[in-house]
DNA sequence: ATGAAAGCGCTAACAC
DNA sequence: GTGTTAGCGCTTTCAT
């Protein structure tokens, strides 16, 4: 039977105790200082099993004035994007050493849960946020107060990794444009500063190409969200030929809606989403969409939160990398 | 320009010294103690305002010897259940007060990034834990170390909350059975001795209807898993003409494996997954699935959570939920 | 209503 | 190689 640490967990005292030697030794031996005997180590790490101690990471880093642990705001763990970059995340963190501490915005209610407070109350010592919606101001009040990495969305002055959105919605547009659509609508995520790059890069090209744009904003980023806000722009009198949303939840929302309305894909929608999740992968779903390399994105972070962690003098880092689109079966050419 | 917090940021001390009073009367008027004049409350405020005092909960909770955190083990981060579950522990979780610290297991690469460990080291005061793989001796040694609540699966002598999966297994077996199946093939997860009541149940109303259960199991939760395993199911020479999965990740990967070989579902193939994910729901795809409620499975574990960490003496609790059965177009009878 | 002092589990000089 | 001591930011008796 195991001893029963839940009255009280054994501490470094305990096995100092226990072996005979003063508590400096224990954290000596326990964070493989030098200067500890081999013997003594031998004997701390045997009694310090038997007592079943676990080192007190918490109390470690109080004691350290530092912190260790790096922060992980994930805005919407619905979404496979953030779970890659939460994979290239751990990918780049040393294995043992840091601790990773996770904070969700939205799950499944919208509810907040005040996922970054929570994260800055657990004392991180950095945090890696994706993907942050609020004004650049707030941001980099936030990063006043705890080192930030911005992933997903560039904000001067803090630390970012992000994909080319610009690029990424540009590739979107055009490839529905050499389709020969002309009615190309964008369904937009709801409106927040800090998150319009994919937005305006389609105006943008809808307008160099001489062209109106439509945009329609959905009050979430969800399925759902996608779905009422594209049967509104299904059911207008000129209706749009293609749609590109800003991600695939909205476009499989976008989809249903379609379908709700007795229109083909891509018979009568053509249909691009972003993300590349793994739906838009299935038979049957075969959606067009938009790939930001989440998991290059987590990892990127991760290496420049270590050295920002190391070096907070360091320059600011701005990493970008190139999304790629991947073009499927919800897009051909607009009906004659 | 906010006030550089980052060199040492402010503490009660910097706050009483501020105003006047000592650390004892900041540290009443923010946790709302009593015996604080409202007046000097109002000034300790406004010092804390303007020097951008933050409590520091980590601490607090060391020198309270009390641990507020409750700490959430999910184990796929891809997987809509969790992110479900999530949702329902934050609903019975107040507001404020108990800090939420989230942990993954396996999110894209199957790292563990030891998940559980973290959450001990960062000494939350309880874990809930969804879904726990490792032998049930293990979780009780683990419930030692720190107040356990298993989520989706019971495990005798630890607070349990799951849903009931031979009910939910049985259902399954039963409508494909009902529908005139004789060959009905199981897909089930990486074997663990803690998930294995689909599995069980499958097999026994097989045999209860004198059928031989035929069970495989996949290398993985995932989709790629599920369409590995399918297709050496689908390519033997007398193949199912039904297949019910452990989860719809399973079930998708099946479905593509199906695909892939040319048959139809539900025409060649019927399917049943486990989850009733947003995926299942998707036009085209129409997965017949079991919903184990998994927002409510959240819910009551948040409660029973709560209770406690208010009293470790309280009785064991053992919480079953009712699953259902979902009919979609994923099921039909059998080719004649 | 307010303050002094001890202590939570640990680290880090600095002695010996 | 080993021990002493003074904190880290906070809570909590116990005085005043």
């Amino acid at each position: 039977m195991a001893p029963d640490r839940r009255l009280r967990p054994a501490t470094q005292s305990d096995v100092a105790r226990e072996v005979g030697v003063s508590r400096t030794l224990v954290s000596f031996a326990f964070r493989g200082a030098p200067g500890v005997s081999g013997e003594t180590k031998e004997a701390i790490f045997e009694a310090a099993r038997r007592l079943g101690y676990r080192p007190n990471a918490v109390a470690a880093d109080l004691a350290r004035k530092h912190r260790s642990a790096v922060g992980l705001y994930l805005m919407d763990i619905r979404n496979e994007v953030y779970a890659d970059i939460l994979s290239g995340v751990r990918m780049a963190l040393p294995q043992d050493g840091n601790r990773l501490i996770l904070s969700v915005s939205r799950s499944v209610d919208g509810v907040d849960g005040g996922a970054l407070e929570s994260l800055i109350e657990a004392r991180v010592g950095i945090i890696i946020a994706a993907t942050l919606l609020d004004p650049d101001e707030r941001v980099l009040e936030l990063a006043q107060i705890v080192p930030l990495v911005s992933v997903t969305r560039p904000v001067a002055g803090v630390d970012s990794v992000y994909s080319d959105d610009v690029a990424g919605a540009r590739a979107a547009t055009e490839h529905l444009l050499s389709l020969g659509h002309r009615r190309v609508a964008h369904l937009a995520g709801p409106i927040y500063d800090g998150h319009i790059a994919r937005r305006q890069s389609y105006e943008k090209t809808m307008r160099d190409a001489g062209l109106k744009p439509q945009t329609l904003a959905a009050d979430d980023f969800t399925q759902e969200a996608g779905q009422r806000a594209a049967t509104l722009l299904l059911t207008q009198a000129e209706r749009p030929t293609a749609i590109f949303t800003h991600n695939d939840q909205l476009a499989l929302g976008a989809r249903e809606a379609a379908y709700g309305l007795g229109l083909a894909i891509p018979g009568d929608l053509s249909l691009v989403g972003y993300d590349n999740s793994r739906t838009a992968k299935l038979h049957g779903i075969d959606l067009t969409s938009v790939d930001l390399h989440a998991i290059a994105l987590g990892q990127a972070a991760g290496t420049i939160a270590l050295e920002r962690l190391n070096d907070p003098e360091a320059p600011v880092a701005d990493k970008r990398l190139t999304p790629e689109l991947v073009v499927r079966d919800s897009t051909a050419p607009p009906a004659p």
